[in-house]
RNA sequence: GCGGGAGUGGCGGAACUGGCAGACGCGCGGGACUUAGGAUCCCGUGGGGCAACCCUUGAGGGUUCAAAUCCCUUCUCCCGCACCA
């Protein structure tokens, strides 16, 4: 029998489930290191290739530190609440938990069929009454802690969805699950505090080993401005209000100011001449979409609201517009405009033949023709006059104070976190409405409060969730008073359960405690965490709020969920396009296994090139990994008509110390790759000791074999296994020892040098590895092809550079 | 527009801190074994030239004994943000 995948395989995975090779402990004798993947959301459709991608590579890391010693956290579970399991209930009325439970099916027995080494006694499945039943208990922290309120607040409203969604879900006015647009829409809502975190979500990002992208992002979605609040006063009126900026230095250069359409004021100060105009151009921003709006190539809109307000720096009055421009959700809502000194004022005031002033010298042209928004030296701004920019703020903010006319004030970008969906498929969220009192919590003791069957899964579109409709399950009496009170019908996003999910992993089957302070404290932050890009401002914001809440609580001993993360770059289709069932280039990666197994495809996977870059899949190139298997087979068969015969192993010691050498090499090379994500190289390292080794003759000595498997292990484990079996170990290999170089073993004892001759390779000559600079310079100018172009002539200047090269300039 | 990343053989990609560009693999060419080969093994494979040699890391310039790597100019592609005052 040669190498065959389709026996050896299915052979060690149910080894290890039987013999539960992979199942962890807390062992206070062992370092511990925890690695984890972005658990998936189960979908209909099963693993796709780009799924096993980041789940390799942080499979090989686990089976390698478990190698080195270390007790290995490496769980998986199920995001499973969310829309498509709903909808498809909508459309056939089967139950989206058995739709979720034959979908984790499938996944479950894709990933065991990948050979990866999750300890399966850990898997979690948000959807889970004894799941759920601690993501309410914490929302409950969040909202004893005053961290969670109600509000009827205009917020995004999916279409299509019928659902509303937090300001992340809605970037660029599109839906981020169905692609649909999106409006504003005033709906009762649960909205949790994460403003409050701001300056925290930002400051740890410091010590985070993360991608300087996602940081990046981050850092921007939160959108922290330094600046002031100032308050104008409207004239001739006891009404004021209030703008933020970030250059309260230009304030003399304010010449007008604008309201958002939307901003509570504009009722109040529109002369009866403009009201008409104003009314509809407010009508018309409302039946905007957000999309619209924000449609950046569109002219500048606006309409003057007959009043005006008086600059609080020059006494002057300057005429109050509306725009769509100035949003209402930001800031105050209102702005000052110095349309000498910022772009978007300069547009606005140039097509409404507003001033212009300069107040700023810096820019290169006048400011009539070109806004300068950089910083330099302020004129024509009274007590300002001569300071540089940054002086001129501070000294603008502080007079605002003296005058009462404003403060210094910081403002933020992020919004509190929408936190109620109108559907049926996730956590009811634990409160209860009690006639004449107001909002209580559910008791921890009725925890979990299970989501009600319902008939109709249907959404009311009317901003009520299908449970509204259930008489039983929302009309109850308040277990404090008895008084009749209304259960929430909210139920929470699909954010809350992936939100702490690493939490559990460490103590999954604890029904007291969501997790025991002692397993919290063992396994610490995520040493690893492997996922997509694509939740750098989701995902990775929600659960750093939620874990410093729970930081805050005492309830984790660190600040920060996950000390290091990498993103895997998308695999794309053999078109290089990106994979989709429309596009017809999906790889399913069930074919893939048939035909070649899964060692070869994680082989595969991850000598596709770097983790992090974006890369085309090649179904051909499987065969170079296909057949790197075959030889390492083969280094311990001999192939026969009537089946394969098995050579074993030699002992004693390895004759060639230039195999030995190779080994000791490689070791170096594949310990450090595994430790930098760099599986590429550590592959293409293997494969040149399999070669060194095959030239070995058989049979091939066992010191050679066995650190050859083992080095092998985390990245095709079957096979590993399968050989290491064979060459008569009783026990797995998951659990034996990592091989070590020997740094004096790794050099080679003679090195050849290149000689360059005015930057060009002439020569080269071999010359023992310990030979001194002297040596090597002598060596290089004997070369005979060097004499020859010498021509007895004496070289300027010879440099020698250790190991490498003797470079003679003539 | 702003911010980030990347351009290396026919293809995926290597190259430590400036030190022999093209590791490893795919593909391709030749050969061996074979009834057969789309299996396996061996040899070759950046381009040009009979050769000595010359050219080559998106393009152009520079620094250096030496540049894929550093500096300047420029082009292209990908990702993120996008009226946030």
């Amino acid at each position: 029998m040669p190498y065959d995948p389709s026996t050896i395989e299915p052979r060690w995975q149910h080894f290890w489930e039987r013999n539960k090779t992979f199942r962890t402990a807390e062992d206070p004798a062992k370092r511990k290191y925890y690695v984890l993947d972005m658990f998936p959301y189960p979908s209909g459709a099963g693993l796709h290739v780009g799924h096993p991608e980041g789940y390799t590579a942080s499979d090989i890391v686990a089976r390698s530190k478990r190698m080195q010693g270390f007790a290995v956290l490496h769980p998986m579970g199920w995001d499973a609440f969310g829309l498509p399991a709903e909808n498809h209930a909508i459309k056939t009325g089967t139950h989206p938990a058995l739709t979720t439970a034959q979908n984790v099916a499938t996944f479950k027995r894709q990933l065991k069929s990948l050979g990866f080494s999750y300890d399966w006694d850990r898997e979690i499945n948000t959807t889970d009454p004894e799941y759920y039943r601690w993501t309410q208990w914490i929302f409950l922290k969040l909202f004893e802690r005053g961290l969670a309120y109600e509000a009827l607040a205009p917020i995004n409203w999916c279409e299509s969805c019928k659902t509303g969604l937090a300001n992340e879900e809605a970037v660029g006015g599109v839906c981020d699950r169905c692609g649909g647009p999106v409006v504003k829409r005033n709906i009762r809502q649960w909205i949790l505090k994460i403003t409050a975190y701001a300056d925290r979500l930002i400051e740890d990002l410091d010590g985070l080993d993360w991608p300087e992208s996602v940081k990046t992002m981050q850092r921007e979605w939160i959108g922290r401005s330094e600046g002031a609040r100032v308050i104008f006063d409207v004239a001739g009126s006891a009404e004021r209000f209030e703008v933020f900026t970030t250059r309260p230095d230009t304030l003399f250069g304010a010449t007008y100011c604008v309201l958002a359409p939307e901003h509570a004021l504009v009722e109040k100060i529109t002369s009866s001449a403009q009201r008409a105009e104003v009314d509809r151009y407010r009508e018309e921003t409302k039946r905007k979409s957000d999309l619209a709006r924000t449609e950046l190539s569109k002219e500048k809109t606006g309409v003057f609201t007959g009043a005006y307000a008086v600059n609080p720096a020059t006494g002057q009055q300057v005429p109050i517009w509306i725009a769509d421009y100035v949003l209402a959700s930001y800031g105050t809502g209102a702005i000052m405009a110095v349309p000498g000194h910022d772009d978007r004022d300069h547009a606005f005031a140039t097509r409404f033949r507003l001033p212009i002033l300069e107040v700023v010298k810096g820019g290169s042209k006048p400011v009539a023709e070109e806004p300068y928004s950089g910083d330099g030296v302020n004129v024509a701004s009274g007590f300002l006059d001569g300071l540089p920019s940054s002086e001129a703020k501070r000294c603008m903010a502080h007079w605002l104070e003296t005058q009462g006319k404003g403060v210094r004030a910081i403002t933020y970008k992020l919004r509190d976190w929408v936190f109620s969906r109108q559907r049926y498929w996730g956590e009811p969220i634990p409160l209860i409405h009690v006639e004449g009192i107001g909002v209580r919590a559910v008791p921890e003791s009725e925890l979990p409060l299970r989501l009600p069957e319902v008939e109709r899964y249907q959404p009311t579109g009317t901003g009520e969730s299908p449970l509204a409709a259930i008489d039983s399950w929302v009309n109850i009496k308040d277990p404090v008073t008895g008084r009749p009170a209304k259960r929430e019908t909210n139920t929470m996003p699909q954010w809350a359960g992936s939100c702490w999910y690493y939490l559990r992993f460490k103590d999954p089957r604890n029904e007291r405690e969501a997790w025991s302070q002692a397993a919290e404290r063992y396994w610490g932050s995520v040493d690893l965490y492997v996922g997509g890009v694509e939740h750098a401002v989701l995902h990775l914001l929600y659960s750093r709020f939620w874990h410093k809440v729970l930081f805050d609580l005492g309830l984790v001993s660190t600040k920060e969920p996950f000390q290091k993360l990498v993103n895997q770059g998308l695999i794309l289709g053999e078109d290089g396009e990106k994979m989709s069932k429309s596009r017809g280039n999906v790889v399913n990666p069930d074919d893939v296994l048939k035909e070649y197994g899964a060692d070869a495809f994680r082989l595969y996977e991850m000598f596709l090139g770097p983790l992090e870059a974006v890369k085309p899949w090649n179904t051909r190139g499987l065969e170079g990994p296909y057949r790197f298997l075959q030889r390492c087979w083969r280094l311990l068969h001999e192939e026969s008509r009537d089946g394969d015969k098995f050579l074993g192993v030699s002992d004693g010691p390895i004759a060639d110390p230039a195999a030995a050498r190779k080994l000791h090499q490689t070791i170096r090379k594949v310990t450090e790759d595994i430790d930098k994500l760099r599986m590429n190289t550590a592959i293409s390292a293997l494969m040149e000791l399999q070669g060194v080794i095959a030239d070995v003759p058989a049979p091939r000595p066992r010191a050679l074999v066995e650190p050859f498997l083992l080095l092998l292990a985390p990245f095709a484990p079957h096979l590993a296994e399968e050989l290491w079996s064979k060459i008569g170990h009783g026990e797995s290999l998951a659990y034996a020892q990592w091989p070590v170089f020997d740094p004096a073993l790794c050099t080679e004892d003679s090195v050849e040098y290149a000689v360059q001759i005015n930057g060009k390779v002439r020569a080269r000559v071999t010359v023992p590895a310990d030979a001194g600079e002297d040596a090597v310079r002598a060596a290089g100018l004997a070369a005979p092809e060097v004499a020859s172009q010498l021509a007895g002539k004496t070289p300027k200047k010879v440099i020698v550079v250790k190991g490498k090269l003797v470079s003679i300039v003539l």
